[in-house]
DNA sequence: ATAATTTTTGAAAACGTTTGCAAGGTGAAG
DNA sequence: CTTCACCTTGCAAACGTTTTCAAAAATTAT
């Protein structure tokens, strides 16, 4: 009953063979307009709704997409996902999203389950372990988004980061500061990688003092923040200022900064890395550099979708461009400690 | 190269026919072991994986879960979707996500795609629209999550919001409040509708004067957090303490008392709603009611499974428990304003 | 007009499974 | 020894499409 009509019922209906009818449903060429309107006229009377799984046997695309993320439950991805499944509805394809915590077991099971079930195409953020099981010669749209491998093999598209961190590090030192710490991710990641060795090299082109006590690596969350500043103040170097890795390390940041009577902006100025949703929800509003991730996730599937419909298989290597939002954490050196 | 191989391989390969392949890779039942041996040996060696289409083809399940939210950029849904993300891949399920954005048109016209692609139940959170396409003989499984609306027919996984806003509302009155606002939503959504209405009932139960201008309603939103403290304020009606019907709006009030001077906990308390991960990274952190958003999320989807299975066919009302997270924007009645 | 060509149509073979049916085997009961 | 039942196995028919091929019809050229 859910399903029930089938091309045979059409046909009948119509009068016509079921090639006809396949016909009209897909090239709609070579095929007298008159038998093409009555094919049309039974379709819809029956409410004929063409069978996804039987097209699929045959080898036809199956208008469905995989989504590989780390988890949604980060707030950075809700917005990426949210820009590869617009675009992907709006060229009719359903994407499947599956969260990997960064497993390469649950990764590469995952990717396996997905052409297993016949996706079209595959949009990824890689880890360290995907290459594992890319394939070079693989002949399958793939794109990868945030973070990736380098290879001219594969696509994917990303933030620009060198320019994410020297925006943050000019707006920091056009405000006059000149001890920035910066309290980072450890990870391996192109994007944690990107922004440490960018980090590093403004410093020294601002011509400001490199300090490696100014420098602690954690991890991507709040509670690493609260961790880091304390780290950090153990060490007893001074600074004036904070460039953190991310949005999450910025909040733990500030609070962490809180238990020693430190207050954000007035003693020290922070500046975080996202500018996810909350960050203007946030007390103070939160500094940051804007990473524009629905953006990511709409080019990636545009891509993929080019690919699948060899519109165009050329491989791309493409990073947006962030931008500084200038909000409350951040205001002209005065005090230090 | 792909797919490739196909079970017509591993017959050969193994010198059975094909249906004595089908059959080991199913039933196992009525297959010699002799036989059985062979095929599995020469399932491994091809690196043989059974073709999803073909099953599928057949009136095999799918093994395939549709989702519908609103959308996964409102930070309460991310948990949720972990939930039965995590639930249905244990069981062997994959999920396609899809945002409503609350549209009538996108909601039928993604429920429709889901049955297109053949999924084997549903996991939805409900709309003023679903009853439209909702037929009420539906043998299909489908489970309703957060929202929900009230029939014998259709199974459904909430959160008990009486229970969630009588917690409130004894906290705020053993702390001495007296004049408990309620900034909530005018959404007609089973629970927007449960928590105003609860909020009615126990002003009223712990013997509180009931006051009409304590109430405004809005969105589910900061920003209309905000406007709505402004409409409280130009009513000049006292008030000690503010419900707020979720979290986002707790933090856009916040922010409005800000603007009139008006400290938080310190002049008014306010409580929150659903815990979002960020309640408890905001300054000051937020005292909330906590929604097990996680557990609603696995718990339908085991509903579903158990109905696809056929484990179990009963339609379900279930309603989790919310709970109390004292955090720091309440406190013990002192100024008033 | 007829022949040559092109267009329109339908029959039938796939795609990779599951499964009803019947054939062959094996063992127990008569 | 038969007979009967049951277990194991393979053949072939589906499932709903797309697509090749050839026949039929329509068009054009001669």
């Amino acid at each position: 009953m859910v399903s029930g009509k089938s091309i045979k019922d059409v046909a009948k209906v119509a009068g016509v063979s079921i090639s006809t009818v396949s016909r009209v449903l897909n090239d709609s060429q070579n095929v007298s307009s008159e038998l093409k309107q009555k094919v049309l006229d039974a379709v819809q009377n029956l409410g004929y709704r063409s069978n996804t799984i039987a097209r699929a046997l045959k080898g036809m695309p199956t208008k469905t997409l995989g989504l590989l993320i780390p988890t949604i439950e980060n707030p950075f991805f809700p917005s990426m996902v949210r820009g590869v499944q617009d675009e992907a509805h709006r060229n009719g394809y359903s994407v499947f999203l599956c969260n990997t915590d960064g497993s390469r077991i649950i990764e590469e099971r995952q990717f396996k389950l997905l052409l297993d079930k016949k996706v079209d195409g595959i949009i990824l953020v890689a880890s360290k372990y995907t290459t594992r099981y890319l394939k070079n010669g693989m002949e399958f749209p793939i794109v990868m988004i945030d973070r990736y491998v380098n290879s001219p093999n594969f696509s994917y598209v990303t933030v620009d980061h060198t320019m994410g961190v020297r925006l943050a590090i000019e707006h920091l030192y056009s405000l006059g500061h000149r001890k920035i710490a910066f309290l980072g991710s450890k990870l391996l990641s192109s994007g944690a990688r990107e922004r440490f060795q960018s980090y590093k090299r403004y410093i020294e082109e601002f011509k400001m003092k490199f300090d490696d006590s100014l420098i602690v690596l954690g991890e991507y969350t709040y509670e690493s923040g609260i961790k880091m500043v304390e780290e950090l103040m153990k060490r007893k170097v001074k600074f004036d200022s904070i460039l953190c890795g991310n949005d999450l390390i910025a909040f733990g940041v500030i609070e962490g900064l809180k238990n020693y009577g430190i207050r954000v902006p007035k003693d020290v100025s922070v500046v975080g890395y996202d500018d996810i949703t909350f960050s203007s929800y946030h007390n103070p509003k939160l500094t940051t550099i804007r990473q524009p991730t629905y953006e990511v996730g709409q080019m990636a599937t545009r891509i993929v979708i080019d690919m699948i419909s060899g519109a165009d298989r050329r491989v791309k290597h493409i990073k947006i461009e962030p931008s500084l939002v200038i909000r409350e954490t951040t205001r002209k050196r005065g005090s230090e400690i």
